[in-house]
Order: C-alpha cells, then structure tokens, then sequence
DNA sequence: AAGTAAATCCTCCAAACGGGGGATTGGCGG
DNA sequence: CCGCCAATCCCCCGTTTGGAGGATTTACTT
C-alpha cells in the first residue's frame, strides 16, 4: 500500500528464507508468477543462505523463521546486516510477541509481516520495503508507533527541564551551574526537587526515566 | 493494505481537521461518497475541534494542519489523547521532516501519511487506523523502524553489559558487587573499562550512550 | 609456548554527589 | 490580601564516584 507495483523496470529480484518446505515452494510459486518479481533463490535456514550470499545480489531477503530458531532468526539478520548494510530484511513470521518483533528491528530487519497475509498484500509489502518504505502488519505498526507515545503528564518545570537536560549530558553540578547562569546550590535544590517528582534517587535513575519517558526535548 | 475495507458494518465516524477550506471540502466529499465512511464534522483549526469535542464521538481523527501552526499541530495531538486516550489520531500533512513526525508520533498520533497520497490509499490507511493498525508512508515508516536499528558493533563484553545494565539501574558500587557476586574493586575495574571503550567519564553519559545505542538488553 | 584479553582483586585520594535542614524573592490564583 | 509555588541562594556532613596506578588467574589464540 502506499506504493505503486512496478512491471515495467526489471523485476526485483528476492531470495527467501522458510524451513517449512511446501510453504517455501508456495511462496517461490507466488513471487515467480507475478510479473515484477523474481525469486532468485530459496533456503530451509539463514545459514544456507548466508553460505550463499557472496554469490548473491538479490535487493530484497523475505525471512521467514519459525519457533525453535527463534533467536536464530534475529541473529540471521544481524548477521546479513553487516554483511550487506544496504540489503533490505522483512520479516516474515508467526511470532506476533513484542519482544521477538523488536528483537528483529533492533537487528535490522526493515519490515515484520506476520503470516495470513493475503498474497496481494504481500507482494505490494514487499515492492514497499524494496522501494523504501517499512510494511508492518496494523497491530505491529501499532504497537511500534506506541513505543514513541509519551506519558501526557509531566511533572517538572522548565528550569527543571534544563537541569535534568544537562543531567544526562553527564554535567556536574558545577558546569550546570556555569551554564545555566545559576549558583551550584540552586543547581543542587533543583535536582532534589526533580529526584522526588520522579521518585529517583540517583543521576543514572532520572536519566534513564528522562529518557524513556521523553521528558526532556 | 493488509486490512480489508468494511462496507458492512456501520460506517466508520470521523472527524477532520483542515485549515485549507477547498482541501477540507474535497476531503469531506470523498469520505461521505465512500460506503463505510462517514464524515461526522470538519473544522478549520484544533482548538475548533477541541470546543466541539464533547458533543462528538468520533471513531478517528484526521488532522492536517499546515505550515504556520506546525507546534500547534503536535500541542492539539497531545491534547486530544488527553481528554480522548483511546480516540486514534492521524496526521495527514506536508511536513516529511523527522522532528516534526516524531514529534507528532510523541504526541499520541497513531499513524503519519504525507499529503499526496491516492484517495483509495487513504481511505484504506483510515481503515486501518481505525482497526488498531498504525498506517504510515513508506519513506515516515522506515525511519520509524531505523530508530530501532542498532550500531552493529557492541564493543562490551558480557560482563561488562551486566554490570551497565546495573549501572542504568542507578546502583551503586556497592550494590552491584553484590548483585553480581564479585568485590567492589572488580566492579569499578569494569566500569573503568566501560567509561573507556564508550569515551565516557561519568555514569549519566554511560547510560544515555546505553540506551541510545541500545548496548544492554 | 608465548601472547593476549577478560575477569578478578587491591591502594591512594580528590572530587562529586545526595540527604537533611533553612531562607529569600517574585508571581499568580483564590 | 494571603497563601502557594517556582526559583534562587546557603549550611553541614557522610557516601559515592572516578582517576591513576598495579597485580593475579584463567582462557583462548597464534
């Protein structure tokens, strides 16, 4: 969606990755058939694949792991990540937990399908993710975007705001002090007021909440 | 894509924010001549939306405000999740800059589309938004996803990736020697080794570079 | 067998941190 | 007008941190 199929230029050329053979042979019967695409190459596991990829320069790997090499999967794209930056991942699985799914961003992969796609709709994923984009399925692009939501209520006041921005730029009381243009007393009085509205007690606690609460910017 | 359109069922209430009167019109036209759409109101600005609110009960929101109130934009985000957390929000404008997007998708947004998109596509993204998905243009949701994508060289150790992951808990010396079952001494050689393959020199700068860069977990 | 890296332990010591108090000013709302 | 809160300043004092050094054992690599 959001993006035009393109049957005109050379087609894209994919390599797969799916341990369950029939659905392997479906997939490469899907990508063969439909003009604009070309299935390259399709493997049982990341390791056969990766053996493979020098040999290789597909513009886009369809990766699809299921249970029992679960890590093995992200790491799978960790692995062709550094070796080919530039190669665009989707992942393609039944896993639908949080932490698998970024798991597998945080590695890399630029897409997260999960499987009960209907074939149009991962065909048009996947010239997405060839052209740029990111194609998620709705309650995975949900649940990504939710991690930038931001708790409405925050408690500090502007000038707390500052002191806690220099907090977790690693200053001391004395450079917050010189920057801020205040004495290092009021520097002190001000992280005290800040460490009980967040119910901290150390730099590292109210750095960490600072960040994972987007208090700050 | 990756949803199916719903004729069927009752028509999906919303509300639109527009500050460009044409746009506003040919927008509400084309939700009130599509099945299963239904564009309850239309307003010119956020606050004007914001009066009304309590008198409407939309399924979705679809804000596209322009240049010129581009804080006010994300500020009437914000201030919609508050009084409505569980009324999704989508932004429809011309900003492609990450601030702004992020800011946005900071704010409570729960999908981003640039303007320019095809009628059917937008239909179809406001379907999905609605259904708990979180639609966005190909080129906003890959820069989401790459803010997940972590520098594939992690220079730390096991160890010293325990003994971060306390130092972002805002341990102490003291305490993380004993989480860890080693002297204190051990646990300040590690965190000099830390502060060094980081080229940090205080525990605050180790933690943001931590969860920045994603080093633990 | 030698070399390297990781993990463990240690001392000395100055600087920074954080908890407990308290005080003054200015502004804003009831 | 009075109270509250943010922002500013100050004290005492124990704890924690981090820089600079050095040492040992284990384990993996060459």
């Amino acid at each position: 969606m959001l993006s035009q199929r393109n049957t005109t230029e050379r087609p894209l050329e994919l390599v797969i990755v799916e341990d369950d053979r029939r659905q392997r042979e479906l997939l490469e019967l899907l990508l063969n058939g439909t003009p604009g695409f070309y299935c390259r190459a399709a493997f049982p596991d990341a390791e056969a694949l990766l053996a493979e990829l020098p040999g290789l320069h597909p513009g886009l790997v369809l990766m699809d792991i299921d249970l029992g090499s679960g890590r093995n999967g992200v790491a799978a794209v960790a692995e062709i990540r550094a070796r080919r930056p530039e190669l665009p991942v989707v992942m393609l699985t039944v896993h639908e937990d949080s932490d698998y799914v970024f798991a597998a961003l945080c590695a890399g992969a630029v897409g997260y399908l999960v499987k009960g796609i209907a074939p149009a709709e991962l065909l048009a994923a996947v010239q997405d993710a060839a052209s740029g984009g990111s194609p998620m399925s709705p309650q995975i692009a949900r649940r990504v975007v939710q991690t930038f939501h931001v708790g409405p209520a925050n408690p500090l006041t502007e000038r707390e705001k500052e002191v806690l921005a220099q907090l977790c730029a690693g200053e001391s009381y004395r450079s917050i002090a010189e920057a801020l243009f205040i004495s290092g007393h009021t520097v002190r009085s001000h992280i005290k007021n800040i460490y009980e509205k967040l119910h901290v007690h150390t730099r590292a606690e109210a750095v960490v909440k600072a960040l994972k609460d987007r208090l700050i910017q």
